[in-house]
RNA sequence: GCCGCCAUCGUCUAGUGGUUAGGACACGAGGUUUUCAACCUUGUAACAGGGGUUCGAUUCCCCUUGGCGGUACCA
């Protein structure tokens, strides 16, 4: 059975790219019916961020992520392990890489290294200076057990380093990029246990991978590199490797690896923002893969349904936010009513705006879900309806109007109005009452419309007339085309 | 420096030896229209360069260039 994991580090946000990384590892394990679990990293005690777990699955659990093992929230939002091959937080650990290490130091696959942070410092600048490989030139690789293990008991600082062969190459299979090879002779003897006993990744990922059953390591191609390593840990183990797929990196509009200083990179932003998951799913599953036809929208489902390794891209891709713009509004003007309503009631609530019932409200969110990019946007751009909007006299005479002839069209738009009972109080309905009234009496469609719209909405741009008034309710309308007309005077 | 990965419109990409190099976003023009959107029609725009292989290369191979990544007791 297939299994991939996700394994972040909790530094901090979830960012784009880790997000689309899980995304591509779950819809590889749903596709194949498999399971995705979730594992922490914290190995590198100095970057650790208070609630970085649950920031994380929260970012996932809003993406439509959800771990089969591992790692997860519960109903209240706290952080849960669930399977039988825990701990999923490496910290807790630790014991079983103690364990793993003594082992490689029995079989002579790995040595105690006592070599200061100074010397290997002083050792880079040296090899930089004559322009040879960096790396550590094996100092301790072959001093005896014996001796090593008496300088330990002596308390002495120390790491574990894993001894990579000398000669030949490493060879393997990457599902994105085909084959690929590292000479060894090239590769460090990779710290594996540091000095605060501690695993670095290289041992850890490798010990878990393992151990909780992964088939199909799917990562970023930062990892392409240090994959030999990997490759060799599991041989020492006598171990078989799981299969390997490097994903291309995600890049800003400058071509540089995305980060946080660089704008908006973490997917809370972009929730925060009121973009909606199926849209920043969809997004950012195109960038790198497509179905091989034309089609463009796909939902989670039909992305597990689809989706392939084959069909990846090796390139990396600009994160380019204009597409994303594009997804949400489709998905935006795609949703149902009550949908929208649920996912933007809070936001007016926070606003304190008093709202009737869902059918109104459904109505209140359709004036301008086809006009706006984003949630926020769309809870920003109905404002009008709720609150008074202050605006100048002079924008409710139309270009081809005058103030005294608009004043004189919007008093006789309040009669006409105003004969108009409740029930027909609807855009269709006025729609043909107002535009029967605005024939007979031979008035010019912008006279009549544009200064009823600002009128309404007390800006230039909005939507149409009718469909305001509708959802302002007879009372209201007219209300405010009174203080409209008294604004002309 | 060394090692590795990558390379089609501005961006995301289709293409797997013979195509008018296709689509989407963005941009431009026109239409619709009381405004802004939406919508419809339409336009501009790409195979990084040089060698091979071949009857024929965007496609296969090599080199160059460029971009990116790695080179940590970070992941």
């Amino acid at each position: 059975m297939v299994k991939t994991r996700f394994a972040p580090s909790p530094t901090g946000f979830l960012h784009v790219g880790g997000l689309r990384t899980a995304l591509f590892s779950y819809l590889f394990a749903k596709h194949h019916g498999g399971k995705f679990l979730l594992r922490i990293e914290d190995t590198d005690r100095e970057r650790l961020v208070d609630g970085g777990i649950e920031n994380i699955l929260k970012s996932l659990r809003w993406a439509g992520i959800k771990p089969d093992e591992g790692i997860d929230l519960d109903e209240s939002g706290k952080v849960i392990q669930t399977g039988k091959n825990g701990p999923y937080i490496q910290s807790e650990r630790l014991k079983i890489y103690h364990k793993h290490v003594d082992r490689l130091i029995k079989d002579d696959h790995a040595y105690y290294c006592f070599c200061s942070k100074e010397r290997l410092a002083e050792l880079r600048q040296i090899q930089e200076a004559n322009k040879q490989a960096t790396g550590y030139d094996g100092l301790c690789r072959e001093m005896p057990l014996a001796e090593a293990k008496k300088r330990v008991t002596a308390g002495e600082s120390h790491v574990i380093r894993m001894k990579m062969p000398k000669t030949g190459i490493t060879k393997f299979t990457d599902l994105v990029r085909g084959d690929v090879e590292f000479k060894n002779e090239l590769i460090d003897d990779q710290v594996i246990l540091k000095a605060d006993r501690f695993p670095t990744y290289h041992l850890a990922v490798v010990v878990d991978d393992h151990l909780m059953e992964i088939t199909h390591v799917i990562r970023a191609e930062e990892w392409l590199p240090s994959t030999p390593k990997h490759i060799e840990l599991y041989k020492m183990f006598g171990w078989k490797p799981p299969e390997f797929a490097h994903l291309s990196l995600l890049v800003n509009e400058q071509k540089q690896k995305l980060s946080k200083r660089h704008g908006d990179v973490a997917v809370r932003d972009f929730i925060d923002k009121g973009y909606l998951p199926e849209a920043m799913v969809n997004f950012i599953a195109f960038l790198g893969w497509n179905p091989g036809d034309e089609r463009e929208m796909f939902d989670l489902d039909s992305l597990i349904k689809e989706f392939d390794f084959a069909k990846i891209s090796k390139a990396a891709g600009v994160f380019n936010l204009e597409k994303l713009d594009w997804f949400n509004r489709e998905y935006l003007k795609k949703m149902p009513s009550a949908e929208l309503i649920k996912i933007c009631l809070p936001m007016f609530r926070d606003r304190r705006y008093e709202i009737g019932d869902n059918d109104w409200l459904g109505k209140v969110l359709s004036l301008e879900k086809k006009r706006v990019t984003t949630l926020v946007e769309l809870v920003e751009s109905i404002k009008f309806v709720f609150e008074d909007t202050p605006y100048e006299a002079q924008i409710l005479v139309w270009k081809k109007s005058s103030k005294e002839e608009t004043k004189n069209v919007l008093e006789k738009l309040v009669n006409c109005l105003n004969k108009i009972s409740v029930q027909d109080w609807t855009k269709t309905g006025m729609e043909s009452r107002v535009g029967g009234w605005m024939k007979e009496n031979e008035f010019g469609t912008g006279n009549v419309l544009w200064p009823m719209r600002v009128a309404l909405s007390g800006q230039k741009n909005s939507p149409g007339p009718f469909e305001i008034a509708e959802v302002l309710g007879k009372e209201e309308t007219i209300e405010r085309l009174r203080m409209a007309i008294k604004k002309l005077e």
